[in-house]
DNA sequence: AAGTAAAATTAGTCATACCTAATTATAATA
DNA sequence: TATTATAATTAGGTATGACTAATTTTACTT
C-alpha cells in the first residue's frame, strides 16, 4: 500500500519534471518544492526505488519509472478532478482549490474518482486550465474468489452481485451487503463455517452456502 | 493539531457510548470496535487526555470532554454528509458509502464541509436514516492579522478581501489571491522586508504595503 | 590540476501509532 | 474471604517519515 507521502514525493517529482526546462529534477529542488530537508528526499528516494517507483543511483539522475509515472499521473488526475469539483460545484475561489485539493487527491476509492468525472461531466481541464489526465485503461482482470476463501484478517471489495439469483440478491442487500463493499473477514467459526464479516462498520454474520456464492475481489 | 487516528478514537469513543444501553465504554470495547490492541488504547487515552479530549483515571471509566464531544460530533458529521454525497451524486450503493466517507472525515477544512451541506441542501439523514448533527455554531471570532505580522515558517489564511479597494482586490485576484486561500510565508527580506508566500503550490512575492493590507485568519 | 562551494549521503535522534509479553488491578465466584 | 479470570497498564520493540550534524561526492572556478 503506497503512503501519503509517498504520493507526494511521486506528483512533486512528477511536476517538477514537467516544468523544468531538461525535465531532470534535483534532490535539492525536491526538498524545496515539498519544504523537507535533503536527508529525507534520500531516504525517501531509496524507499521508492525499492518499491520500483524510480530508478536511480547515489548522486545519480532521479527518473520515474512506468509505474511511478502511471502513480503519479493519476495522482494529479485525481487533485485536478477534486479541484473541478470544489470550483464548479461548491463555489469555491479558484485560489482556495489547491490546499484542500492537497488532501482529497489522497483518498483511495477507484469507483469514487471515475463517479466524480462522471459526475462533473468529463472535465478535461481543471480550474487553472490544466488539463486533467484521462483514465488510465487498466485492462487488469483481478481474480475474483469467493468470501468463503478469504483468511480471517483478509480484506476483499463485494463483486457485482448482478448474476446472482434475485433471491440472493434480496438477501445480500437485507444483510446490508452490496457491490464495491469492502469487508474484513473478523472470524470464521469451525463447528460450521460461519464468517463473521465487519464492512461500514458493522459485524455481520454469514453462512458457509452464501460464503461459497458471494465473490470479492481481494486486496 | 488533531491526527487522523485520534479523530477515530474520539468518533469511535462517541459512537460506543451511543449504542452502549449504559453509556459507558471499555477500553476493550474500543480496542475491539476499532481492530487494535488494548495497550494501544491506553496510550491513546493519555494523549486524548493531555490533550484536553477525554477525562479518565487509570483503571477508571472514560468521559469525553464538552470539547472531546464537540470533536467527535463534528466528525460524525462530516462522515454522514460525505455519504450522502457520495450516495445521492455519485450514485454509490448505501452499503459502500462508510468504507469511503471513513477516509473522506478526516479532511481538514471547514470552508469544504459547509460548503458540502449547501450543496447538499442541508440534508438532515445520511443514506442509513442516521441524523446529520448541525453545523457547530462556533461564534469564536477568530483575530485577523496583516500577513506582515506572520513570523517566517507560519500559515494563515486569507480573510475576505471585499472590504479592500477595488484596485487592491483585482490587484490580488491577478497575483493569484483569493479569500479562503492557505499561505505559508516562507521567506522574508531584510531589505525591503518583501514577503515570499507559498499558496496553491506555487510562490508569490508581495510587497510590504501589500502585506500590510491583507489580513489572514492564524492557524 | 587544485581548491572550494554546493549537493547528496550517512549516522544517529525523535514523534506517532502500532505491536507483544509481562505485570498489576478489578470484578466475579466458589 | 480467597481464588481466579478478565481488564488495563507498563515496558520494551517496530516501521514511517521527519530532523540535525557530519561526511562524502560532484561540479565549478581559478
Amino acid at each position: 500500500m503506497i503512503s501519503q507521502s509517498e504520493e507526494n514525493y511521486l506528483k512533486s517529482l512528477y511536476t517538477l519534471a514537467q516544468s523544468d526546462s531538461n525535465g531532470e529534477v534535483s534532490s535539492m529542488e525536491l526538498a524545496t518544492y515539498l519544504q523537507v530537508r535533503a536527508a529525507s528526499v534520500t531516504e525517501m528516494l531509496r524507499k521508492l526505488r525499492s518499491k520500483n517507483y524510480v530508478e536511480y543511483e547515489k548522486y545519480g539522475k532521479i527518473k520515474l519509472t512506468d509505474c511511478g509515472l502511471k502513480t503519479a499521473v493519476n495522482i494529479v488526475r485525481k487533485h485536478r478532478l477534486w479541484e473541478t469539483f470544489l470550483y464548479e460545484k461548491l463555489k469555491f475561489d479558484s485560489g482556495a482549490v489547491h490546499e484542500v485539493a492537497e488532501e482529497l487527491e489522497h483518498i483511495k476509492s477507484d469507483l469514487l474518482i471515475n463517479r466524480l468525472e462522471e459526475f462533473l461531466d468529463f472535465p478535461t481541464h481543471d480550474p487553472h486550465g490544466e488539463p486533467i489526465p484521462p483514465k488510465e485503461i487498466t485492462a487488469v482482470i483481478s481474480p475474483k474468489v469467493p468470501i468463503s476463501r478469504l483468511e480471517v484478517n483478509a480484506s476483499g471489495t463485494i463483486a457485482p452481485i448482478t448474476d446472482l439469483s434475485p433471491e440472493l440478491q434480496d438477501y445480500l442487500s437485507s444483510l446490508g451487503i452490496s457491490a464495491h463493499q469492502k469487508v474484513t473477514v473478523i472470524k470464521r467459526f469451525p463447528y460450521d463455517s460461519q464468517t463473521c464479516l465487519l464492512t461500514g462498520g458493522r459485524h455481520i454474520f454469514i453462512s458457509k452456502k452464501l460464503a461459497d456464492e458471494v465473490l470479492v475481489y481481494q486486496n
